[in-house]
DNA sequence: ATGAAAGCGCTAACAG
DNA sequence: CTGTTAGCGCTTTCAT
């Protein structure tokens, strides 16, 4: 009922191998041949079929994305650019949810049956830590994202967290704060996120002759809105002044301009917020967010082409590290100086 | 270098065709021979291939999921469950965007080529209309989504948007207000979620004798939280007085509890809030947002399900129309009576 | 209950 | 520049 190459290559009255030439942009086909298929393959309606095409090459043409949960807005941001990056290439997403606070789920992702009809994955773990850095030792390629895991076997695109957070410190600084909270620590953790962006805001400080203030910083193990709140809450609660807050992600700086207002808190005026992600509510909210892009855009299309690079050449290359630029979305929550 | 079922028919000294019953749950195969295959599988640690297998069979075991932009949390969280209901199944889910504003964009994702590679997609317009029936008189089964298009060739799953809406305001009414506000309404559209859910609006004013007052609409063609902020505005500028606020969906809400609290008015002693989605975040929000679960794991579940019936069993029933049970959930914004 | 053989639609070698 | 052939790994008749 559908047509194949066959039919087509009967009614153009050539072989099926020169339809497969013409259809595959092989370059040396005799333009009147090219023509001639051209047209049988608009009077049939032909379309490849994937799945034989498949089976023969060795390649689907689909990649894996593996994400906690799209209900978080980053990943649900990231997995957009993800699926923009990709189609832009002929490539299709099949979207994996690991679920949050669940390693093992996250580890058997990298070996399920999806595994198989997939090119590659990109991985965006949130719980697996350095001692899991065998679980990437993978068959196939694979670009690893965020900042769990350092120095594996594979390809690894992320954020310049450490930088991106010092500048987002040093811009409050600049513009004039110098008693600055943070909202969303996670104490005492040493990889991941928060850890780095922490080391970020410790080094603007330092290099600013800033002492550090252990009682402006309002930790919290998850990063919801109420999160921020609460974690902002807390630093009010101490008494201690403060003139900025560097919300660790924009969730919880929603979470925290909300609270601040609700202290009567003037937002900039009192204190100026800064959030990190790049969230396109940001831009949105009242007063807009002031907030770090890390380069999602260039972090998924990075992956995507880097995936494709593993898939096309032969995956015997040594893993690179690419480090995306960041940009400080200057708006209302902390005008520039 | 992959273990075929060829090899594992040779270690066990069988034919393929009794390695491929194993495999398939084929219930006549002797328990002797079931457990001899089993276990040159597990020696081989042998895994079907997929993509032969389709070959094959016709079949991919992926469905398509069609909407129109990842960045839109209600989107997001669909999506999320969606792949949650699929993946219960078996079944993988290539997520494609149609973004938002493009009606064309819409129409081609329902012939481009990844519908060779799906067995059926399940698609959530949000331009389309009546008039774009026809397109959706597809070769492949299709479930529909949203309340763009009733009435089609295929089989549709949404929420009860009116009975919903009128519950909400109802709720509103039965704590004791008595002067709603509405947030995002679009203005003179007869199709569509605000439409439908100005009418649920309009349903309950009128069965409780309140009288319609268009002084208290606030328009706003997009929903994003800003626009919700200032539609808020726009009503409370009018200098009318009114009690609650009905926002056409959560996003709304949360900018209109900003501006709420900007115009210093305390919520819910003063307004009282309700939304509209379910959003996860809506429970994180300060204070934590009231709002109407329309129903979205349902719908992504049945959804799921009846694609797989449509792929099952020959796609020859006449459409069906399936309705989701919605649910008040009742926080902080706005108390029950 | 199991085996033999055909072939899904395509691409890759190799001829010519 | 184009045709022939083989076969990817599996499921599906059809036999036995």
């Amino acid at each position: 009922m559908v047509a194949t190459l066959h039919d087509v290559a009967l009614l153009a009255g050539v072989s099926i191998k020169t339809v497969s030439n013409v259809v595959n942009d092989y370059p040396h086909v005799r333009p009147s041949t090219r023509t001639k298929v051209e047209q049988a393959i608009a009077e049939l309606g032909y379309t490849p079929n994937p799945t034989a095409r498949s089976l023969r090459s060795g390649r689907t043409n689909v990649i894996g994305l593996a994400v906690p949960d799209l209900a978080l807005a980053y990943f649900a941001e990231l997995t957009a650019a993800v699926i923009a990056a990709a189609e832009a290439s002929g490539l299709s997403v099949v979207v994996e949810q690991t679920g949050t606070g669940d390693r093992a789920r996250e580890i058997s992702v990298l070996t399920n049956a999806r595994r198989k009809m997939t090119d590659g994955l990109i991985f965006s773990p949130l719980e697996m830590g350095p001692e899991d850095v065998d679980h990437l030792d993978v068959g196939y390629p694979l670009v690893l994202l965020g900042e769990r895991i350092f120095d594996g076997p594979t390809d690894h695109v992320t954020m310049r967290n450490v930088e991106a957070a010092r500048a987002a410190t040093e811009y409050l600084i600049h513009s004039g704060r110098t008693r600055i909270a943070v909202v969303g620590a996670h104490e005492d953790e040493v990889i991941g996120s928060s850890a780095l962006r922490m080391q970020g805001y410790r080094e603007a400080l330092a290099a600013n002759g800033i002492p550090f203030d252990p009682a402006l910083i309002g930790p919290s193990i998850e990063w919801h809105r109420a999160n921020g709140a609460h974690s902002m809450a807390d630093v009010i609660a101490r008494g201690v002044p403060f003139d900025a807050v560097f919300a660790l992600n924009d969730t919880l700086a929603f979470g925290a301009m909300r609270a601040l207002q609700e202290a009567g808190l003037r937002i900039p005026d009192d204190v100026a917020v800064m959030g990190f992600d790049g969230l396109d509510e940001a831009q949105y909210s009242i007063p807009s967010l002031t907030t770090v892009d890390p380069g999602r855009d260039w972090i998924a299309r990075t992956a995507v082409d880097t995936l494709r690079e593993r898939v096309r050449i032969d995956n015997t290359q040594p893993p690179t590290l690419k480090l995306a630029e960041f940009t400080i979305l200057e708006r209302e929550s902390a005008p520039p100086a």
